[in-house]
DNA sequence: CGGCCCTTTGACGGACGTCAAATAGCGTGG
DNA sequence: CCACGCTATTTGACGTCCGTCAAAGGGCCG
């Protein structure tokens, strides 16, 4: 785990493995504010020299490179074209955090877990970490960090996981998950 | 109200009044991503030419004033300073949304709307706008309001503000608001 | 074998939602 | 001026979703 002076310094991007980031309550609870997958940039708040809100955790053993502030800085201005795709990434950045404020406001357990699934299967295709006949994708998560990421308890959690094996739309097991009905998740995690 | 599709081309900052960005869901209920106040830029994403994911609602009568999007790109290139403030600037709007996540994953109703008062308070008062001796400001809200900023229901806001009345904390009438309590509104609002 | 963490399951409770009725304010139009 | 329709708010009764608490089992590692 990260503190936040740690980070303070520093502009990293996930290589290799999963990460949380999130913010810690005084009464010990926690809401994870994105799950960090290779490729993410940590933040890009990182940039501007804030000390940032939240902290870090691996999930899986993470891999992580990091680059000097000052000189990507100025790359961005001196390339249009960079500059474009940071601002881009940027904003793809507060979609996600925009959606999980409605995921949270707005939907129930069964919903935002079914949501979770399915956002994390998308970005693990896209980085071609789903394996193409089976389906089959690593899935390190603990049921705590689902719970930490939908608002939920674990316990709840897991009765949402029952549920969602009882209709045969997902098959879940030591760090792996298939979807095995996309169609009838996507239906549980649209409108209510 | 203003559709996404007339805001992509535009690059606005709230002058005069209060508005609101939201997301609207299929089956009809609303969440509010962020109330804006007279200095809000309604989002930075739009700098980037992408259709934003969201609306808005004036909740006053709003006068904004907009700019052009790669003129105001160039300046940020051309001077280091303009850069640097507009970092801090995106980067503050994002730890409002982590602040916003955490509160509707994390929070309970009447700490919600504590939280929801306090942060409007110290913004109102960043501009000047609370009134030095009585502590009175303008409060245009509506229930549903403040409702569709929390993640409730109008029916349930009504009765925790009729509680905040009750303890004395908030004094609330006719569009304009007081907080006779801030140290306790403040306890509300935070540990659970 | 014996802790420890994770998960599962059930019983129960509480916070918040839903539904409904009553009231007030406010503008419109007769 | 009054009738009216609309919206916002308040309040109470009741329902439900999710949290809390507890017990039990499994896997892992010392």
């Amino acid at each position: 785990m990260i503190s936040s002076e740690e980070l303070a310094e520093t502009f990293p991007i996930i290589c290799q493995g999963w990460a949380a980031s999130f913010i810690l309550l005084p009464n010990g609870s926690r809401q994870i504010l994105s799950l960090l997958l290779p490729g993410d940039i940590l933040s890009v708040g990182l940039l501007f020299g804030t000390r940032p809100n939240f902290q870090v955790e691996a999930i899986t053993t993470v891999h992580y490179c990091t680059f000097d502030r000052n000189k990507f800085k100025q790359a961005l201005r001196n390339a249009p074209d960079v500059f474009d795709r940071f601002g881009r990434i940027c904003v793809e950045e507060r979609a996600a955090a925009d959606q999980l404020i409605v995921d949270l406001g707005r939907r129930t357990a069964l919903e935002r877990i079914a949501r979770l699934i399915l956002s994390l299967e998308s970005r693990l295709e896209q980085r071609g970490m789903v394996q193409a006949q089976t389906k089959e994708m690593d899935f390190p998560l603990r049921q705590h960090h689902i719970a930490d990421a939908t608002g939920l308890t674990p316990v709840h959690v897991s009765k949402m996981l029952a549920e969602f094996r009882r209709r045969g739309m997902i098959e879940l097991n030591e760090r792996s998950l298939t979807v095995r009905d996309p169609e009838g998740l996507r239906r549980s995690a649209n409108l209510r």
